[in-house]
DNA sequence: CTCCGGGACT
DNA sequence: AGTCCCGGAG
């Protein structure tokens, strides 16, 4: 074995992090679906909804059969939802082309929707002994310390490099790939972590490659891997209708793609875009901005609404404020097409609603606090 | 409060 | 290179 994961599977063997409900787990389907939870997602979040949504559907094929709305309630919440839609449509594939069994090879693996590369290696480590590396940004992070790489790990040379490292780095025995991938993702998470890594604490710094790690030697730990400058958020407005008819509200299912693609939202303006905080204020709407979507029979049920201070929610690379109009209706004073649909309070528990308009609601006591 | 980290897909 | 979200750290 290389002195590498030799040092990394008794490390892990030592400190690795214990109790997490898919570690040890061997079932594909259990590991396809806590890989993909993971995915931009922390430990922590993801614990509970695993559970969750095993208990809801326990087998790949029951996954494949239920409806995308139901996938998507249960992923509300956790983010980059194309994971959610993903994830139904990879279940579909498994269950009619693989006859409910995942295949082996990452080749195949990484052909369905939602499995990158290094997912579909995890998958093929965890469950079957491949012997071939993970390479998510834990791994990418321990690699380019170890070995100083100082450009930046997103060039096809450098990333190629981080590849091949990884997979001159797994251990000989394919028998210790699960517990060796387990440690490689344990490690960059608890020890060579990106911020405050443990070599960087003037007390104990028991971190196993200090002797090895060409950064740590170098003093340039905190300069790898070498961060990118994000673009400037955009900021964009919109306001957005809470409209409420005795125990329904009108929500409007967005389309399948883009921002909270597949969730039940308010009805909403078009996103306009500002140059500055201060222009959110003065941006005002319009009943027609609402159009096709809603429209009322009367111009002063918009006009004399009350409307909430605007709220503010940041994304990756866009920043949005959104105003709500709250207005009070008897159904048939409202026009709506299609992608609109009235909800029972009751039932807003079993739709995908994003983060901040589920805040809002549970606010507004429209929807019950779940936590 | 602001900032930051984290894969797949196009 | 740009598009997708959220929660935890600071």
């Amino acid at each position: 074995m290389s002195s590498f994961a030799q040092k990394l599977v008794k490390w892990h063997q030592n400190y690795g992090r214990r109790g997490l409900p898919w570690q040890g787990v061997r079932d594909p389907y259990k590991v396809w679906l806590s890989e993909i939870m993971l995915q931009q997602t922390q430990v922590a979040t993801v614990i509970d909804r695993y559970q969750l949504f095993l208990s809801k559907f326990p087998t790949v094929n029951a996954l494949a059969q239920a409806p995308l709305d139901d996938v998507m309630a249960l992923w509300a919440g956790l983010g980059y939802y194309t994971r959610a839609r993903n994830l139904h449509a990879c279940a579909k594939i498994i269950a009619s082309e693989f006859n409910g069994k995942f295949p082996e090879e990452p080749e195949t693996l990484n052909k369905l929707p939602g499995i990158g590369k290094s997912t579909a290696r995890a998958i093929a480590a965890f469950c079957f002994n491949h012997s071939a590396s993970i390479l998510d940004a834990n791994v990418q992070r321990l690699i380019a310390r170890v070995y100083g790489i100082e450009g930046s790990l997103k060039t096809s040379s450098e990333n190629k490099k981080l590849w091949d490292l990884a997979d001159q780095l797994v251990p000989k025995e394919a028998a210790l790939m699960p517990i060796y991938t387990q440690a490689l993702m344990d490690f960059g998470a608890t020890v060579c972590k990106p911020t405050a890594p443990i070599c960087q604490n003037q007390v104990v710094n028991n971190c196993v490659y200090s002797a090895d790690c060409i950064a740590f030697k170098n003093g340039l730990v905190m300069q790898i891997p070498l961060k990118i400058k994000k673009s400037p958020s955009k900021i964009v407005v919109s306001e957005m209708l809470l409209i409420l008819s005795q125990d329904e509200i009108l929500l409007e299912k967005r389309p399948s793609s883009g921002i909270w693609g597949g969730l039940w939202t308010l009805p909403e303006t078009p996103w306009v875009e500002v140059k500055s905080e201060n222009e959110v204020s003065n941006t005002s709407f319009q009943l027609e901005q609402f159009q096709p979507v809603v429209t009322f029979t009367n111009q002063s049920i918009y006009d004399e609404a009350k409307i909430l201070a605007p709220l503010k929610h940041v994304f990756t690379h866009r920043t949005l404020y959104f105003s709500t109009k709250v207005v009070r209706v008897q159904k048939n004073m409202v026009k709506c097409n299609q992608s609109c649909d009235w909800v029972k309070k009751s039932d807003l528990g079993h739709l995908g609603l994003p983060t901040p308009i589920k805040k809002l609601l549970a606010d507004f006591q429209v929807l019950k606090r779940v936590d």
